[in-house]
DNA sequence: GTGAAAGCGCTAACAA
DNA sequence: TTGTTAGCGCTTTCAC
């Protein structure tokens, strides 16, 4: 890589001169610039962004810390965040967290060196089980603002994007409810996750608002076993004529198992899933889906970071931004 | 963060000892090591990165340009090249280049200013049609080593990592044709990629090798086509009997579309797609599937980068691996 | 055993 | 209009 020096030196000016004329310095006539501008262009010369960011004390890194990338819904936030960052100049250092604690702690050790101005992350779950905030606030101590998705740790004072789970699944709950359904399962695949929580919370409370049967839940914890298990489901209760799935895969394995058990879809059974257009395609009829916008997610939580590291001074009360779900019907419901 | 000065200056030293302490030089009494270290301890210091990276002129930071991030198999072998990278005490910091030849081109260049050590790459769509590599020859001029995986570009001399792609189509037709199958189809979401065009290939020579009828190709631009185009193939030629895929959804959709159109899989009708685990349990019959091990494929690349990183001197050869496919037989398939 | 100084590449206050 | 200098945080050579 060339340097302003090696320009310097070559053109028999300052170093100071150079950099002043590369930045359209008002100090430096127009014939000096225009010399200076040519040879770095004819070397390719680019500022060092080391250099930069130890003098600007700035990175424009982002350090995205994601609990598994080959989760559907948190490889489209990662998009989303990298879009929106790579527009405002801000590149992405990303760590798997790998659903555990421990890796979480250690990947926001290791970028709190200077390596990244701030951090987007969706807390791990064994983190949430153990309900573990400390090295968030550490993190926040050394002057390294957080911004929270999707699942998020609500005793941190930080910025977060979440979704109206409770929401979402309490009127899908009662959209088939108004189908007529009469046996409507909620099937999951995220039960130790707060936002598993959330959804199934707000199938209980339109359950127990509106019809006479107790709210019937299964967990898988594998997805591996999800077809044998939402097999077992509808084995043990014939009359299932609705579900309700928390997460992508287990709306579209719960379609299919219907299917293959001989029920018509949606004639005897409806299902709605949290899921998005790519993966709802892979059942015939296609999955109704709860869309969370996981683009959207990435996009909002980059701009929160951003804000925040425009305006470090401004300590302004942390923001939390609701991205509300919608509803993309389908031939898997009435 | 708190820096050697501070720490220098709290304890009346120098900061090149404190430097030195921190480092566990021989030239400093133990004592004062013990001090050093106790404080820099409880001051929870940490050697700024940037600092680092411009004197030892190295970030240890990787850069990774995906095309895609939503597509499954790019999203695994980058979750192996984050695991193999971390390992190593490298981080990774990722580009999408929405299968865009100018994205890609951007992203390197806005990378090889000192931001990274170097590449793994997986070429964009756009840039294999328009069949471009200068970007990548000017980005290792500067004497960053490129890795490739995946979808390379033949031309560029670097260190590879790919896919058997041609033997595995031909061995899965093949084994269809020995299931006995009489009309198979390849059906691609991919035949604009130098890996689709592979396995198709493989596809072909099996079909002209040993069956009497001409190879059967349905190409399928967008996914959420996938459905419909799929539908049409088979209402055209009711004598389809077996399927390849080639790349991960169309397999499980062939598998849907057949059931929904009253054939039974694997008895009237045989599939088997290049997939994942993951994806493969969206069907029923679970799709017998062509394992890429994406994961391994990201920590081969790894491997090979770091390899060169810690022998820039070594100018040898590029070596291209061939990481090979493996069959999971599972109930779509006789 | 400890410290001073140079230098990585850059910017910017200040001097000329 | 241009150049000198200091300094961002760190390592390392050389002097004491």
């Amino acid at each position: 890589m060339v340097t302003l020096k090696q320009l310097a030196k070559e053109l028999n000016v300052s170093i100071s001169t150079v950099s002043k004329a590369l930045n359209n310095s008002e100090e430096i006539g127009q014939e000096t610039i225009k010399r200076v501008k040519e040879l770095a262009e004819l070397y390719n010369y680019k500022p060092n962004k080391v250099a930069l960011s130890l003098k600007q004390n700035k990175t424009n890194t982002i350090g995205v810390i994601i609990p598994d990338i080959l989760n559907h819904f948190l490889a489209k936030v990662l998009f989303g965040i990298e879009r929106e960052a790579t527009l405002h100049g801000y590149n992405i250092i990303t760590c798997i967290s790998n659903e555990s604690l421990e890796k979480e702690k250690e990947s926001l050790q290791l970028l709190a060196n200077g390596s990244v101005d701030g951090f987007i992350l969706c807390v791990a779950e064994e983190t949430q089980m153990k309900n573990e905030i400390e090295h968030f606030k550490k993190t926040m101590s050394q002057g390294l603002p957080i911004v929270m998705f999707d699942r998020v740790a609500h005793d941190v004072m930080c910025d977060k994007v979440i979704v109206d789970d409770f929401d979402a699944t309490y009127r899908a709950t009662k959209s088939l409810i108004d189908e007529n359904r009469k046996h409507i399962a909620f099937i999951s695949n995220i039960d130790g996750l707060s936002v598993g929580k959330l959804r199934e919370r707000g199938y209980n409370k339109a359950i127990l608002e509106s019809v006479d049967h107790k709210p019937t839940v299964l967990s898988i914890s594998k997805l591996k076993d999800a077809p044998q298990k939402i097999k077992g489901l509808f084995k043990k209760n014939k009359n299932i004529d609705g579900v309700i799935a928390a997460d992508s895969s287990s709306g579209v394995i719960a379609i299919n198992t219907a299917l293959s058990f001989g029920l018509k879809v949606p004639k005897d059974i409806s299902v709605v899933g949290f899921s998005s257009q790519s993966v709802a395609i892979h059942s015939i009829p296609k999955l109704t889906t709860i869309r969370q916008h996981a683009k959207v997610i990435g996009a909002n939580a980059a701009q929160l970071l951003i804000n925040r590291l425009k305006n470090m001074s401004d300590d302004s009360d942390p923001k939390t931004k609701i991205v509300k779900t919608s509803v993309v019907k389908s031939k898997s419901t009435l």
